[in-house]
DNA sequence: CCGCGGGCCTGAGAGC
DNA sequence: TGCTCTCAGGCCCGCG
């Protein structure tokens, strides 16, 4: 499921049912996660009280108050469902998808308000780690990521910078975390639609000349910023696994204009003769664009 | 250091 | 209906 906009969805919706709450019991069913879960990881978090639900790049990060941080990443296809201790409280909404994948609850938070935090992941990418506070800016995970795409600092300049001397594709660079923390596949695909740039130019060719970004940098900024703010007011894109918080879908896959769309006609491509989206591989991974728009 | 391809897993969907 | 094959939103690692 998760690029950034779907992790945001996901911690908005967890946030009411866990920050100032204690990790009152931790239940793990399977610790085969992308790595083991250690052996001390119930005993660190019991007890603890979340002072706060945060966000890095695709990481959600709950901070403890014994000091430590838990790093949680929904690989592919991880979801977090709330529910209600002792009753069926908004699963019983969605009976027919609980009961399914309840085999692939992995790790469950009960809270001391009485919710659950329940972690599902059938294809076990996702990961969960806990590290000190003082020790997150060494943290291998996080600490070779890219700047945040919504947050001031990201901007055409810096885009600009991070792509010059790249020897890649556009869309291999923007899938880079360390050029940009949080985009994805889909998000990738659909801001460079976007900012009609072709995802096979070469990612040097929006650097920075005469100290200036030029057009096209200025142009992917603005695109990037568009689509994942659009995607996180439509609670991110369900296509397989995405669910929110509460079990509900996210609405975004209604609004791709290129991504698994091969064959359809370019929403921006006026007259009789629609070019249809086209699909092409690069790097391992499928890139949809509409080669008249996209230059 | 960089860029690429393989591998990790399970499940959904297509084709036969 | 069921089998087999391909593909999937991510990221780490080893290779050249």
């Amino acid at each position: 499921m998760p690029e950034l906009p779907e992790v945001e969805t996901v911690r908005r919706g967890l946030a009411p049912a866990m920050e100032g709450s204690r990790l009152a019991k931790v239940e793990v069913r399977d610790r085969r996660l992308r790595w083991p879960l250690a052996k001390d990881f119930e005993k660190r978090l019991t007890g603890q009280t979340v002072e706060g639900l945060g966000r890095r790049a695709k990481y959600l990060l709950a901070d403890l108050s014994s000091g430590d941080v838990l790093i949680m990443h929904l690989g592919m296809s991880g979801s977090f469902r709330v529910g209600t201790d002792g009753r069926d409280g908004q699963i019983a909404k969605y009976h027919h998808e609980t009961s399914k994948s309840a085999k692939h609850d992995h790790v469950v938070f009960h809270m001391s308000n009485g919710a659950t935090v329940t972690f599902n992941d059938p294809r076990r990418f996702g990961s969960m780690k806990l590290v000190a506070r003082a020790k997150l800016e060494h943290e291998p995970l996080l600490r070779g990521l890219g700047p945040e795409p919504l947050g001031n600092e990201f901007d055409a300049a810096m885009l600009a910078r991070a792509c010059a001397g790249k020897k890649t594709s556009l869309k291999a660079a923007l899938l880079d975390q360390r050029v940009v923390a949080g985009l994805g596949n889909i998000y990738v695909c659909e801001a460079l639609y976007r900012a009609r740039l072709s995802p096979k130019r070469m990612a040097s060719s929006i650097a920075v000349r005469n100290g200036q970004p030029n057009a096209r940098a200025v142009a992917l900024v603005d695109a990037i910023k568009a689509v994942l703010n659009d995607a996180i007011k439509a609670g991110g894109s369900s296509l397989r696994d995405h669910r929110r918080a509460d079990g509900s879908l996210g609405d975004f896959q209604h609004d791709f204009q290129v991504y698994d769309r091969e064959g359809a006609p370019c929403p921006s491509c006026k007259g009789k003769k629609k070019t249809t989206i086209k699909r092409i591989v690069q790097t391992g991974r499928s890139t949809f664009y509409c080669p008249k728009c996209q230059k």
